[in-house]
DNA sequence: GTCTAATTTGCAAGTCTTGCTAACTAACAA
DNA sequence: TTGTTAGTTAGCAAGACTTGCAAATTAGAC
């Protein structure tokens, strides 16, 4: 995603006003890593500005996806997550905490399916599933007990 | 996904019955390659035995899921899917129907992130976004104008 | 300041999935 | 075969997430 100043530019070059709430969720996006939902950001939003609505928060959002400013990741848990983050990357996600990790896989964009007829391939996603260390961590240091109450749910 | 018959055997040995839905809704995953929605089981299973419910369908869906007879994908549009291979594989889906394809990815079991710290990796899954062989040639025998607007992009 | 098209809000509604429970039935024993 | 009962189904309500809509508001231009 390009800077809040950028996308300000940008936006008023197509004839789009330069709201309050526009520049908030711009700032939070920027250099956002966490890979936020809506609903996270509509959270962080609130607190700065009482009233705004989720409703301006997907509307915004969905502008920046359409103008190629944004990632849409859907990982069938929750809500979609977005990310200000275009660039070629990958991700990793933690199965306990849900929490999604920018990675780098040397080699990714030259995999081929090798088996998929005349298929053009336009992008190639590579998702890793597993463990995030704080997950890892905090499992070992938990005692037995609260680790099987955590497990039943 | 085991044959309708050893899911029979299985779900009996885990003190389940063996319903006429159930067997039903076996026979339609069983070599299933189509990836469908509930929704789409559900239709088919309704021409086969008028009064099945969708509900019933979801039910034995994350049964099997459960199970590990079945693996979900969620590609962010429409409904989950549910895919009776469980076994090492991968995802070409098109962009323009919709069609989910299985793709077998020499070394991908083998890919690891780069610059993911600690994150304990336990499963890697690759997906190829692009257009399938169908809508390519469908494409090309419609007009001239809409296909050079489509590749111009 | 005035004007107006773009934007924001709040709520209704849509889509997909799950919770709940009364009615039903497969499985088993007598 | 019949009775028993725990497991299952069907139907509908409700939950989670997202979008449609339209009245009220406002940024940006003149
Ligand atoms: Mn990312
Ligand atoms: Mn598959
Ligand atoms: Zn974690
Ligand atoms: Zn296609």
């Amino acid at each position: 995603m390009h800077s809040p100043a950028e996308l300000a530019t940008q936006f008023r070059s197509m004839g789009r006003k330069l709201t309050p709430q526009r520049q908030l969720i711009f700032s939070l996006l920027h250099n956002n890593e966490t890979h936020p939902t809506a609903e996270n950001l509509y959270g962080i939003a609130s607190a700065q500005m009482p009233g705004i609505s989720l409703r301006t928060v997907y509307q915004t959002l969905n502008e920046l996806a359409e103008m190629g400013e944004l990632q849409l990741i859907d990982l069938g848990e929750g809500g979609m997550r977005f990310d200000p983050n275009v660039d070629d990357h990958h991700h990793a996600v933690c199965g306990v905490c849900g929490k999604i990790r920018d990675v780098h896989v040397k080699g990714a964009a030259s995999l081929k399916p090798n088996d998929a007829g005349d298929f053009m391939v336009s992008d190639v996603g590579v998702v890793f599933r597993g463990k995030c260390s704080d997950c890892e961590s905090r499992a070992v240091k938990r005692s037995p007990v609260l680790q099987a109450k955590v497990s039943k749910k």
